[in-house]
DNA sequence: TTGAAAGCGTTACCAG
DNA sequence: CTGGTAACGCTTTCAA
């Protein structure tokens, strides 16, 4: 089909260029610059100038260039938002809001998805070309990339990551604090031996929590800890409980996995393999509320992450610094919610 | 190297522009356009040039505005990608694999969210703003606002989704195909009532399961059949058993879920709230082949989408589009997976 | 309120 | 291979 059949009446016979404001200007008869008026919105135009400039406006099938507009305006009205790979089951969530949130105050959201959470090189590179008006990251750069980035008068906001001794602004879930409440609850409830299944290396949130596991353990004095790693996944989680179980030689009392999906596979390798119920004769908690976490099946005691408020708050925290930019860099902390489901032996709520 | 010692490298003291190609040129004493040259691909510039413009380059921290680039280019080298906030723990992965392979074509992801997939109208007006080169949607779209998209000349594929008697491209997994198989499988091993939980009326994969799983039925000559709809969750999976129940007075001796999420939903009601055993009391069966689906406690009979495949035509099918504008539509069906899992009765395979 | 003209930072087209 | 100059489609003074 090289001709495309005459039926449509549309303004495109034969390759003609998108319709531009001189266009409309032309048909409605009045000066290209009152045709950007019309279609700004603080403008001066009468009324008569309106409904010509829209009538001719749509005959002509005109819309706005936002890409010419952000040249002249220094203003793309696009924010860079970074994932990574992992943590599969908890980032589309965070992702949509953002989107959402960003949307409500009529910014784009371009998505830079990483493989690795140590792919940030080129990604930055990209931002910086398309003059992005910010970036919420919820990948860790290094300290010269933040650096590139502050050159370049970009407002950051980071997002489940603080760089240490950066002066950059992030929203966080206080994990050291969630890890610390199920550690506390545990060892209330009498767990004396425990294993950890620890995030993969390179997701600084994985890191956060094994930190925070351990530290409250240490302050519990609790000295009998194993620790192997996986990669935030099911089958990961599955392995790791083998692991544990053949570098210690018999099951922990308690497991604290890096995430719920880990928590999961625990459960289930205990379960299947090792004829072990739970929670009565291990317990295992993990970490995000995700959904899975709530199966009756599963019913994981973990930390949910409060995702819509540290969403808005990421969104709000970049777009005051893009509308201001001389706002000082700011670090929020929201503090997650105990659940206490079922796949943890604690003490009943009012003991 | 003593030439004009300037003792600022730091590009910023005090709210100083961008550098642009002409300050680059002007340091490395070139024109502006031998600066554009040396930063295009097919350029011709010697040696001695591309040295001199890199180093005032980078010194002065120099990167070409894509923005402005676009404008001239008519490329803005970003596609606009629509996910509907919907069949949550499915899209993530889509989303994070069509990035991936359009970035490898150096195009970027301009990302837009709906809440519910009938929210287009404004999303459309704001891809065609930005001037995108391109859309895959996973959010079915009118045809007048298919009708839009074509005039303004912008390819675009549907992912999953394919409009009716509407000349557009499309990449989607063979959702009839997939519930021919379940209910074959099922109405093979006996089963002779069947509920079905269906998607939301508004999801348009939903509806094509539904009318997939129905007309299978009919022809297998199946005519107990009572349907409920949910909304894709878990909660929503639980409480259509319960309506399923009631509806109907007692369970059927098999289920249809619309999704893994929803199915596993069913399988925590029968097992909880009703005693019953899955898969010797009923059989439920699911579609997607999510994570979830495979932890062990539900081990969902269901069909897997081929995501990767899927989403590699739908990136290439588009791109190939993007530089070949002549290239007629294409509706591309890739068959699923059947995964026999545990939680239906079917006969074994060697049957 | 309206119009003319000057950019915004590139690429593209021509001469040299 | 290199440099000048004209677009690209818009916003934004500045006069009228």
């Amino acid at each position: 089909m090289s001709k495309a059949a005459k039926t449509d009446n549309n303004k495109d016979p034969k390759g003609r260029k998108r319709a531009t404001s001189y266009d409309v200007a032309e048909l409605a008869g009045v000066s290209q610059s009152a045709v950007s008026r019309v279609f700004q919105d603080g403008a001066s135009a009468s009324q008569a100038m309106r409904n010509r400039v829209m009538t001719a406006a749509d005959t002509l099938g005109y819309r706005p260039n936002a890409i010419a507009r952000g040249l002249i305006t220094q203003r793309s009205n696009m924010v860079a938002v970074v994932i990574s790979k992992l943590t599969n089951l908890y980032y589309p969530e965070v992702l949509v809001q953002l989107t959402q949130r960003f949307s409500e105050h009529d910014v784009r959201v371009l998505l830079f998805a990483l493989e690795h959470e140590g792919d940030t090189g080129t990604v930055i590179e990209q931002m910086l070309q398309y003059r992005v008006d910010g970036i919420v990251t919820a990948a860790m750069f290094t300290p010269e990339q933040i650096k590139t980035i502050n050159n370049a008068r970009i407002p950051l906001v980071f997002y489940n990551r603080t760089p240490r001794d950066q002066l950059v602004s992030s929203v966080r879930c206080d994990q050291e604090e969630g890890e610390r409440w199920l550690v506390d609850e545990l060892v209330n409830a009498g767990h004396k031996t425990f294993g950890i299944v620890a995030g993969p290396p390179d997701s600084a949130v994985g890191i956060a929590r094994e930190m925070g596991a351990l530290n409250a353990l240490a302050e519990m004095g609790v000295t009998d800890i194993t620790t192997v790693s996986g990669d935030y996944g099911y089958e990961t989680g599955r392995e790791c409980f083998a692991q544990l179980v053949q570098k210690r030689g018999s099951p922990p009392d308690a497991i604290i996995a890096g995430n719920d999906v880990m928590a999961i596979g625990c459960i289930d390798a205990a379960r299947e393999n090792y004829g072990l119920k739970v929670p009565d004769d291990i317990s295992i908690v993990g970490f995000d509320g995700v959904g899975p976490a709530r199966y009756a099946a599963y019913d994981v005691t973990t930390v949910r992450q409060p995702v819509l408020r540290m969403t808005q708050s990421a969104a709000s925290m970049l777009i005051e610094r893009i509308e201001n930019p001389e706002l000082s860099p700011e670090k929020r902390a929201f503090s997650g919610r105990l659940i206490r489901g079922s796949s943890a032996r604690l003490h009943s709520e009012d003991a």
